[in-house]
DNA sequence: AATCAAAATGCAAGCCTTTACATTCAACAG
DNA sequence: CTGTTGAATGTAAAGGCTTGCATTTTGATT
């Protein structure tokens, strides 16, 4: 970019309007420093030559950025979407800005993107999920940036997290589940080994069926990147497998719209012939035709206690709390008894 | 934030390996420019120290961030999502970062983050439509800095845009639709008056219907926010006031979900009883059930051009070249012959 | 061994703002 | 009218990096 005519500075303001820089910075900064008709003429210069302050700069001289920033797995789908507009919400109330950036679940991806908003001087960072790099914790550590974990919660962990126990959730479905007589279960889940939320989902099906008495082998298991599309394949799969399942738990409520369609598609009624299950509990679930059988997970509440507590964190310089989120099913039409007559 | 150990700098880097800062910057900037066993040494030094460049030094030194900026609507649903995740691969793959806003429809709110992006130092903009204060158009053009406008082309505007021209979209779908004998016709919009893309969709529908010989006034408007909740609201007062239509256009794909859930909802068989269209072709279009006829959005082609337009404009300084992009009718379920009886 | 061009490196100014500290000013008490 | 005080304003340094220009090093050529 060729700066045909270079943007004005503090100093243009303060010549313009005959103070000097200190008093134009206070004006913008501590308004209550400066008399008023000081005030009133800076403004003007302000205003006629259309200074905005220069980021960098003031960054670099205060030490502080009054940003806040969140890296998130997907911008594609509205998983998240709900929890970080109030997250931002709160944040503006504050006085902060949020800045976003999404990973693509990409652990690579994520670190890249943590030291960019960490150089970009965010004072804190939002992030979804423990698992990461050790080093990248060491990073935000010898930086002194407070970061905060959420859309999970684990006792088990050392890490500040706000969020809720993605095990403990997806157990009680799959109680619920056992408890209406299926035994051949399936599930739709994101790569396991990178997505530690998804771990624990995985993981709280296998423990309620341990106590049903059955075997971890009755859950068929199909890892996929979220998706609608990516939903419909998984569960044709499935579906084409020789032990149909009767029940298809899904990771998300996109894998679990995408599955619902691909049922239609295949002339299965749900919950008649197969019930398919989700997690998330995003609106779609409610549009979704059957309407879903979710977990529900409150975003909102989630995005706003994130956000209130990070800024504690920067301004006091105190920890952060853990603080764990109740979850609870949302039993809807997608989820029934098991089929009488085994298709089988 | 209390920095309890201040972070490494250049110079820090520069001590530690033993040169100058100005070879150290020269080896993470152009590493051409150094020789090998230098660069070994000072990536050494780097990595030892934990060294990340301070961002705000850089853009003040440099007068640029490699940082582009975009400002959407909202996050909360996909319509954008799509879209903003090809233009950020593409942004990624020429080495710039991207920084999203979302301004919920709000013209202030929009203002204020177009401003806080400028602060930041974007070194261009994406904007979503044409219609905005002057003042902002002033603003970005007294600062030299790239904007380019995307979901909307209009050959009337002298802004650079890349995009597709709303009214003509959806004149066609309206054609279509008259075509299919449809008289009663009712729309479900976004506030037009703060939405250039909004009244130019209503616009396509009117004109459609003087092309037809029918008068405007056989179009209901409700207008209301994009959401799949807003979309089933405004579809029930419709169908129960007293001249029921036939056929729901709807402002996007949103909205028309919610419709047709709630189409669902009260009995009507779509597209038996009464028809529903969209605007968009998100994903969801494909799932809903039945599924949406809507108008298709080149939305990824979109993206990818705006890009690398965008960085175009800020290497080259030269204006940026307008660009229409086709759209296209998908007709699928939602919208079938009008009903013989008229159950008015 | 001398010469020279190219490559590598160093020096130091400049980018724009905040803020500690210094100075000036106005108002008021004595 | 002087002295005092608090408010208003000014001065100048600092913050981390890039980059034009100057200098040194390298290595090839004669």
């Amino acid at each position: 970019m060729k700066d045909s005519r270079p943007s004005p500075t503090l100093h243009d303001v303060a010549k313009q309007s005959g103070f000097s820089t200190a008093t134009v910075s206070r004006c913008l900064n501590f308004p209550k420093q400066v008399s008023e008709k000081t005030r009133e003429k800076v403004m003007a210069a302000i205003e006629e030559l259309g200074y905005t302050p220069n980021f960098g700069a003031r960054a670099m001289a205060s030490q502080r950025t009054n940003t806040i920033g969140a890296i998130i797995p997907t911008m594609e789908n509205a998983i998240f979407a709900r929890g970080i507009q109030a997250f931002q919400e709160e944040l503006d109330a504050h006085g902060y800005t949020l800045l976003v950036a999404s990973s693509s679940y990409r652990p690579d991806l994520e670190e890249q993107q943590i030291r960019s908003l960490v150089a970009r001087g965010a004072d804190a960072l939002l992030l979804i999920g423990h698992e990461r790099d050790p080093a990248v914790y060491k990073l935000l550590e010898a930086q002194n940036i407070p970061a905060l974990v959420t859309w999970a919660f684990d006792r088990t962990q050392s890490r500040p997290s706000i969020g809720f126990d993605n095990r403990l959730a997806m157990r009680e479905m799959a109680r619920e589940v056992l408890r209406l007589g299926h035994r051949r279960l399936a599930l739709i889940s994101a790569d396991v080994s990178s997505n530690d939320r998804a771990a624990a989902r995985l993981e709280g099906i296998c423990e309620a069926l341990r106590e049903a008495g059955l075997n971890e082998g009755d859950l068929a298991v199909i890892e996929t990147q979220y998706g609608i599309e990516t939903g419909a394949i998984a569960f044709e799969t499935l579906m084409r497998a020789p032990a149909q399942p009767t029940v298809v738990f899904c990771g998300n409520d996109v894998l679990a719209v995408g599955a619902l369609g691909q049922a239609r598609e295949m002339g299965f009624d749900v919950p008649g012939d197969v019930s398919i299950v989700g997690f998330d509990d995003i609106e779609l679930a409610q549009v979704a035709y059957p309407k879903l059988t979710t977990v529900h997970v409150p975003h909102r509440e989630m995005g706003r206690h994130a956000a209130r507590a990070l800024i504690d964190a920067v301004q006091t310089g105190r920890q952060i709390e853990s603080r764990e989120l109740n979850v609870g099913l949302r039993l809807r039409d997608s989820l029934g008894p098991v089929p009488k007559i085994s298709s089988n």
